[in-house]
DNA sequence: CCACAGGACGGCT
DNA sequence: AGCCGTCCTGTG
């Protein structure tokens, strides 16, 4: 555990507000002067944005440059992807418009997994006090400027907590998939590190969903804001549903199948559909 | 108190 | 293959 500070000057395509609001990750806290804390692996991070400057601050056990840079992507150039997507259509370039500090982050293969089967059926402020709460029970207590955070608990944290500890939780019936998943992890039903390595995609997404609470929705969510990485899947949920059959198809609600959406989106964003989507998403949710 | 919102899943056709 | 009821909790 060291203490660490880090500015970053701002990269293009960069904004706190559009990369925590925009659905997906559940672990970032905006304060009254506008910096946010996070928990990343074993870290706590605190950001606040001065003069075009990020002032970076953490405790935790890794390298804070090298962490903030797998975290934000900041390998990427967003500004070339924006470009090639604002081509397509004005829809595209508008929405772009409206989310050009989007990126999306490397998170944890294994929180994410977590994280968005827990998010099935549910809304984020309760996931996010899910989370919080399955952390605190479970993860380790860092200290951080008087507070204390949790870091998310390891499948070995979570090797002894039953389906009734969890629905305690308040993860309602959502417990039985945390537990068998979780277990399903243990005995290497599933190997994530071998997951992490295979570069087919389809068969990824097969594998996971294999996992309890795991759809198609969940899959292509892990896929696209894990450090897996995939920018070519589409998450459906009835947002996107929506805002693809307004934009593009106006056919009545009851009509529009998610394979057609599917369709279409690889049709028309297709090795970036899911930063399509995101910033589609972040449009027009309200 | 009731209606509704949000994905996975299993049972049905 | 597609359709539909059920699962839990928070909100209006």
């Amino acid at each position: 555990m060291k203490e660490q500070q880090y500015i970053l000057k701002k990269p293009e395509c960069f904004e706190l507000k559009d990369i925590f609001t925009c659905g997906q990750c559940f672990r970032w806290q905006e304060n009254e002067d506008g910096s946010y804390i996070g928990v990343v692996k074993n870290n706590v991070i605190k950001i606040r944005e001065e003069n075009s400057k990020y002032i970076i601050k953490s405790v935790g056990e890794d390298n804070l440059e090298k962490l903030v840079y797998e975290y934000f992507d900041l390998g990427r150039d967003y500004q070339e992807l924006q470009e090639k997507l604002s081509k397509i259509d004005k829809n595209m370039k508008t929405s772009i418009e409206y989310g050009k500090g989007i990126r999306i982050l490397n998170q944890d293969l294994w929180e994410t997994l977590i994280s968005f089967i827990i998010s099935a059926n549910n809304n984020i402020p309760r996931i996010q006090k899910i989370i919080q709460r399955l952390s605190k029970q479970y993860g380790k207590e860092i200290k951080f400027e008087g507070n204390s955070y949790y870091t998310f608990p390891l499948p070995e944290e979570l090797k002894d907590v039953s389906i009734q500890d969890f629905r305690n939780l308040g993860l309602g019936f959502r417990d039985k998939r945390l537990y068998e998943t979780t277990q399903a992890i243990l005995n290497k039903e599933v190997d994530l590190q071998k997951l992490q390595e295979n570069e087919n995609t389809e068969e990824v997404r097969e594998i996971l969903l294999t996992l309890s609470g795991v759809g198609p929705k969940v899959a292509d969510c892990i896929l696209l804001f894990s450090t897996l990485k995939r920018f070519e899947v589409f998450p459906i949920d009835v947002w996107i549903n929506r805002v693809m059959n307004e934009l593009y198809l106006n056919e009545p609600e009851d009509k529009v199948s998610k394979a057609k959406i599917q369709k279409l989106a690889n049709e028309k964003f297709g090795e970036l559909a899911g930063l399509a989507q995101q910033y589609l998403f972040y449009w027009r949710r309200d």
